[in-house]
DNA sequence: TTGCGATATGTCGAACTGTGCATAACCAAA
DNA sequence: TTTGGTTATGCACAGTTCGACATATCGCAA
């Protein structure tokens, strides 16, 4: 018998709009908190800025909740950070996906590992 | 603010292939259950014959586990039932995925639903 | 006032998935 | 031995997703 790994994902869905908010945008808000810029945070997290930029815009639209300051310009080209709603948003669903990521795991061994043999 | 659903999606992943075994392919072991064949099972489920066959192939090899036993030809046409194996299996992931889905909601709604106000 | 680096956005193509279609093999019963 | 309904499997086509490009805009600093 081969041994197995559980995956799992975690997504928000708006009335209108699926996937709204998951782990590849709050993967995407840590690195902009940790970046300090948008790009720079598509770069860590090795996906296009085209993606990351729009997945961003995807969640504030339809959340609805200012996650982001951003600004154009200046010396340094400009940046992106989160705000304080969006740090409190960053922290509420690393809890809410790190309770899940627990059970998954122990419910796993309860019920699956011992089948595997 | 927005009313919010929360998602999740479970899997399995072998040594060589990712997704062996996952939501999908549980619902398609329970469909062969309840219907008795998989082309019954594939339109009960609306999803097509060709993808609810190469699903279960993948399933059995990648597990290396006689999920379902076939038969083709005869009056009806042939069958496809689930082995004993097979139903340990299923009733194992029920359970493994029940455990999971009453934590999501209930850490969705300590964590998140308090945010959204 | 020019340059630089980041944000902002449209678009086309590549990769991946699933569907539809076609065809073969199978076998109990009529 | 013909028929019918199912399993088995390849293949081409369509939809979706993401990445690569191409621009445009912005605003501080030199």
């Amino acid at each position: 018998m081969k041994k197995l790994t559980v995956g799992f994902k975690l997504w928000l869905n708006a009335r209108d709009a699926e996937g709204v908010f998951g782990d590849g945008k709050w993967r995407l808000l840590k690195a902009i908190d940790a970046e300090g810029s948008l790009k720079a945070a598509s770069e860590t997290l090795h996906i296009s800025y085209r993606k990351a930029w729009g997945d961003l815009k995807k969640a504030e639209d339809a959340l609805s909740i200012a996650l982001v300051e951003r600004q154009r310009g200046g010396s340094i080209g400009g940046q992106t950070r989160l705000t304080e709603r969006g740090k409190k948003w960053v922290n509420a669903y690393t809890k809410f996906r790190s309770d899940i990521e627990k059970v998954t795991e122990k419910a796993y061994q309860k019920y699956i590992e011992r089948l595997l043999r």
